[in-house]
DNA sequence: GTCTATATGCGGATAGAC
DNA sequence: GTCTATCCGCATATAGAC
């Protein structure tokens, strides 16, 4: 049939492109591994980079399409009320983490594609990519802004970004991260339970306090 | 002079390895950009991929060995206290960002290029380049655990990588961030203290209470 | 140390039979 | 939809003159 090629395609590459890179991955051996031919990548998405565009999009659509679903019902429940926090906070990170789980390989793999994918691609490429996280990033934004209103707009939106960062880190290098080997191993779970709270945290931070915060909780 | 085409190879490559990636840079056009010869890498580094260690190896080196000697004066000035949390944050994170200021165009490149490291390289290679931070981070975990008694070894380690991709993704897409530029562009020095008061607080989050920190700060 | 020229192989894309 | 065969160019690496 012929969306099973298409679908194996989209597997062999998402795996290949996460372990050895876009630019790295050659089309013969992806489609060796697929058990098909250069051409048919070709026939079914356009061009190698059309292959990678659809991996993400596979992907992408579903996580993003969740998190505003988890908004959406948020902000209806919460009326005129800012929101709560580490709610919205998990409203952004449970759809990959819980995603990832439900995909298995696949979704491991991706995970680990997402961290590296700003490296593998031309300029054009990353903004059209970026662009799909747009209408996601405004409005978590508005959302975090009603919930901190001590912070401005660009304080909300830089440590959005860190966030960003933090999960995909995490997200990347969880799997064979050598500097955390030994005991640190952690269930996904826990794992997206940690990065709420360290997220949490440091979103509610106060501005322009430095050492006042820091040192009452550290001494003794 | 030998040295200058050294230097002047070393230049371009951290500056084409960080706009295209490691893979998509080709010999010819890093060497066509530099003035030489594909042979001149090849007798100067011995292979592309050497020549990619030796551009990472040049900029690490010096940011880790600054971040080991205020720890080390921290430490020193403490005696047998704890240290206070912002300090030993600000002893990991100050020395990229003062790095990347004082080596200009050099060190732009250089950050960016950090963030995208291990999307471009094979297994062997980034087991390699992680070992360099090896010390350093065991240095910082210990450090951080005197300083957060009530986390587990697990808890600080994990937290400190979720700093580490906060750090790592700022470093990268600062520049060129699609998502944050209306007014939102800071002078390097404020990211770094928003970067220190977010993972002051995130590091300091209290564990297993989940709900109650966030939504006292948050209503109202 | 630096270069030109070359060895040798793999890259993405496509034409055209089935 | 799928395949083989092929086009054409670029890749890294190196030999050897200067």
């Amino acid at each position: 049939m012929a969306s099973d090629t298409k679908k194996l395609i989209l597997d062999v590459a998402e795996r290949l492109f996460a372990d050895r890179g876009f630019s790295a991955t050659s089309l013969r051996e992806l489609t060796s591994e697929a058990g098909t031919n250069v051409a048919s990548v070709n026939y079914h998405f356009g061009s190698k980079e059309a292959l990678l565009a659809a991996v993400l999009e596979r992907r992408l659509r579903p996580i993003n399409e969740r998190r505003l679903d988890i908004l959406d019902k948020l902000e209806h429940t919460a009326g005129e009320h800012p929101l709560n926090l580490e709610d919205v906070l998990r409203a952004f990170l449970t759809p990959p983490f819980h995603k990832r789980r439900e995909w298995g390989e696949g979704g491991r793999n991706f995970m680990r594609l997402m961290g590296r994918i700003h490296s593998e691609t031309n300029k054009e490429f990353r903004a059209s990519f970026i662009r799909q996280f747009d209408t996601v990033f405004r409005r978590f934004i508005v959302a975090l802004r009603r919930s901190l209103p001590h912070l401005d707009d660009a304080d909300v939106s830089w440590r959005m970004l860190f966030l960003v960062g933090s999960m995909a880190f995490t997200m990347t290098w969880a799997e064979s991260m050598p500097l955390v080997d030994r005991e640190a191993s952690r269930d996904p779970e826990e794992l997206l339970e940690s990065l709420v709270q360290f997220g949490a945290a440091g979103m509610a931070a106060t501005t322009r306090a430095p050492v006042a915060v820091g040192k009452e909780n550290v001494r003794g």
